[in-house]
DNA sequence: AATACTAGCAACCGCCAGATG
DNA sequence: ACATCTGGCGGTTGCTAGTAT
């Protein structure tokens, strides 16, 4: 069988960890491009990475409206859901949390609520069920069915927010993108202050942490990197600065990020699906209790039903 | 204090499907 | 119709930090 070739040569090909450097040049670069053409971003850039690991790198991470860590209850229930209805298809479970991305989601559910599961399942059922406990009555057809209906629904909602203009948030808004912003905020204001050479990032939670001083295990790989540093540094200062007046009632740094935010906000892959959405109640309709009767066959395969004793 | 073990998570890998020539 | 390219997805790996011994 014919091996199909890497998306990109491997010799010289960087993996692990990316730096704030890094990061810094590829969100650059996407505020000038925006995201796709993945393919391009290395050899634009000079970023020493595959263009698999930039765009992953992008929609895991840099990306505008990622929330980290810390799932509520009312996502965790929504997992649960979700997961019963589809399955292990991250992607069309992430799409209805418009702020986690399908990585975040799989590793919490590998990592938090399928121990959470298998638990109650021991302890709760003697007959041993199943894992995934998906009532075998509903065929697959219809999750996916559901599925693709969203689906459908958020590419017309993508379509017809093509004309709509970039929303601007109010003064005393708070940004559902804060988390990110401060992600990058932080980074860069570490990274402002840190001596060149010395700098190591790990993601922690919420944050992004520098860690300085030696044993970096990305030592001297950043040539090309650090060569375009100051140039995409100086491009996001700039930018910021065109829009700092945006808003008066957030901290310079806030001001300086929400201004990339609208800037990456029509950029980005998930409509904000809390507003002027004409087909909302398409995606509400497996949660909404008040949901018409068409929809209570598969309303029927509750998280009750599904987890006992968890809620 | 040193070592072993475990959990969490970022990132990679391989497969697949749609787009394009 | 076919081959190739590209991006998306889900499974898995490997590193790191925390905890137990």
């Amino acid at each position: 069988m014919m091996v199909r070739p890497p998306c990109c040569e491997k010799i010289g090909v960087k993996k692990g960890p990316w730096t704030p450097e890094e990061d810094i040049i590829l969100v650059s670069y996407i505020q000038e491009h925006g995201p796709g053409n993945w393919r391009s971003v290395p050899t634009t850039t000079g970023l020493m990475r595959c263009s698999k690991s930039c765009r992953l790198r992008w929609t895991n991470y840099l990306r505008p409206g990622i929330k980290r860590g810390n799932f509520n209850d009312h996502e965790e229930k929504m997992i649960i859901h979700l997961q019963a209805l589809l399955g292990n298809r991250w992607a069309a479970i992430a799409s209805y949390l418009p702020e986690r991305t399908d990585n975040d989601i799989k590793n919490y559910w590998n990592t938090h609520l399928r121990k959470k599961l298998k638990k109650i399942n021991q302890t709760g059922d003697e007959n041993e069920v199943e894992e995934n406990s998906i009532p075998q009555v509903k065929g697959q057809w219809e999750r996916r069915l559901q599925t693709d209906i969203h689906m459908a629904k958020q590419a017309l909602c993508e379509a017809l927010s093509l004309d709509k203009p970039t929303p601007i948030l109010a003064e005393n808004q708070t940004s559902p993108y804060a988390s990110n912003t401060e992600n990058i905020a932080r980074l860069l204001e570490k990274w402002m202050k840190k001596p060149e050479n010395s700098v190591e990032t790990t993601n922690s939670g919420n944050s992004i942490m520098v860690v300085t001083g030696s044993g970096s295990r990305e030592g001297g790989q950043n040539t090309i990197a650090c060569k375009q540093k100051d140039q995409a540094f100086d491009s996001l200062v700039s930018f910021n600065s065109l829009n700092s007046d945006c808003s008066q009632s957030v901290s310079v740094e806030e001001k300086n990020f929400l201004a990339m935010d609208s800037c990456f906000f029509q950029y980005q892959s998930k409509p904000n699906q809390e507003t002027q959405d004409p087909l909302m109640f398409m995606e509400n309709w497996p949660f909404d209790d008040e949901a018409a009767q068409c929809n209570e066959d598969l309303m029927n395969v509750s998280m009750e039903e599904n987890t006992p004793g968890l809620f």
